[in-house]
DNA sequence: GTCAACGGTGCAGTAGTCGCAACAGGTCAG
DNA sequence: CTGACCTGTTGCGACTACTGCACCGTTGAC
């Protein structure tokens, strides 16, 4: 057994998958074999035996390779299975820990934002996780409404917003306004809207297709974060979710 | 060497992966090794070296395996290099010549539609492949159209709706509502709206995410595309948008 | 027409794969 | 607390599957 436990010829044949993910799209038996040190007559055989099982294809004009129908539904799969509260964790904690706050990722489930993560150095955070919020009056809640249809927002409308304090945006038309600017600027903020004194920024987090899958907020007391404040806390909230994306295989975008 | 050319290890592996995609997101060694035949000490050195590679991962508590983050990697570089219109063509033209007339299937491209297939039992149709059409005049633009956010819509009619006949759909709040109705009806028509006396209906085609990805039309003259027909064409366009829904790993679902 | 490069295949040698047995660890009923 | 049961992992040795080599047919460039 070579190199601890491998398997020699399964490593090989996902060596060639992920080289054929590497490539614009489609290479040759040589040029791969070329690529990964192995003989053409190997590569030919495991990609024989990718190609049997749908997970590369071979062009028959060409005589190239690509990624198959099979890898497309397998990575589907991959996707719903993803744990991204695992994935992020550690970015949410470093994240908390460098600022003195707190810091939680939420993602749209149903009509709320659900957290799936959360991460306190400020000693005054509760932990939600798995519990649902507002879209409406939540950072995360807007920066995801923001990526919706305006429809969608409209059919939320019809259900109403509860005015969970005096700052709560309850009119739609200020909402959708209020989403403008998020997708302008690129995050949001929520000022008190959900609770009294609670302040709170987000942006988002993007899959690989340059949707937005969740957002990640920075939260604190009124007092602790101050528009002045915004700026400095966008930028350090950026970089976590820059990471996250990254590792998720997702491509940093606009909402 | 088994099964023909294939690489028997290779092949297990590769049988593993696909089997942890038909799980609801993990499965254990012993099991994945009870259903595909294999000794469990196989299925767990096959399984260590997917993993070595990220294909799969374990879980720290449960021991159990699921895809890992590059799958979800390769699953959207093979999306990416996806050859819809080979996928589609023998459902094009299977539908086309049952029903004689033309089909096409449209994509999105910057703010038109691209004809990626086409297939002709008319005798009367043009073939576009690679052309661009316009998206608020054609039925499959249309398609597209309701999928997108409204300010999309809006972003558009700023640029201008060119007047192609004195059908076509010119002012944004009318063209607004018809999408209403696209999105109520799940497809869409054209009435001499691109080309005098040329009349379309089109349905979705859907990718994994619930997405519109393109759109399948059936285009004829006027006098072979009356109102009263469009039901029975509708309900043709929507089996064959099933069968390319399904090829591709996708789920149909509403606009 | 020639030549280089490609992808694929028959063949034979050997080293890598596999099943067996045993082990460590976890869970749960009694 | 203990024993039974199950899981996942690993050492080992047999042997067959994997691999490189040599060669073939095809294709495109010149």
């Amino acid at each position: 057994m070579l190199d601890g436990n491998a398997v020699r010829s399964v490593d090989r044949a996902a060596s060639l998958l992920i080289a054929l993910g590497e490539t614009q799209g489609e290479a040759g038996v040589t040029e791969l074999a070329r690529r990964l040190g192995l003989h053409k007559s190997t590569a030919s055989r495991l990609l024989a035996t990718l190609q049997k099982r749908g997970l590369v294809e071979q062009d028959d004009d060409s005589g190239k390779y690509r990624l198959g129908l099979a890898v497309v539904r397998l990575g589907g799969h991959a996707e719903k299975s993803l744990d991204l509260r695992s994935i992020a964790m550690s970015e949410l904690e470093s994240l908390a820990r460098s600022i003195r706050e707190t810091t939680t990722l939420e993602t749209l489930e149903g009509d709320s934002v659900l957290t799936i993560a959360y991460s306190d150095a400020s000693g005054m955070g509760r932990d939600r996780t798995g519990r649902n919020s507002p879209l409406h009056a939540t950072a995360p809640g807007k920066v995801l409404l923001a990526s919706l249809p305006e429809r969608e927002v409209i059919r939320l409308s019809k259900i109403g917003f509860t005015p969970y304090t005096s700052h709560t945006i309850v009119r739609v038309d200020l909402l959708l306004e209020e989403l403008a600017r998020v997708r302008k600027r690129g995050f949001a903020t929520a000022f008190g809207e959900h609770e009294p004194a609670v302040n709170a920024i987000a942006v988002p987090v993007f899959d690989q297709r340059a949707s937005v899958v969740a957002g990640l907020e920075i939260r604190a007391s009124g007092n602790r974060i101050t528009p002045s404040r915004v700026p400095e806390l966008v930028d350090r909230a950026r970089e976590a979710a820059a990471v996250i994306t990254d590792r998720i295989g997702g491509v940093v975008a606009s909402i």
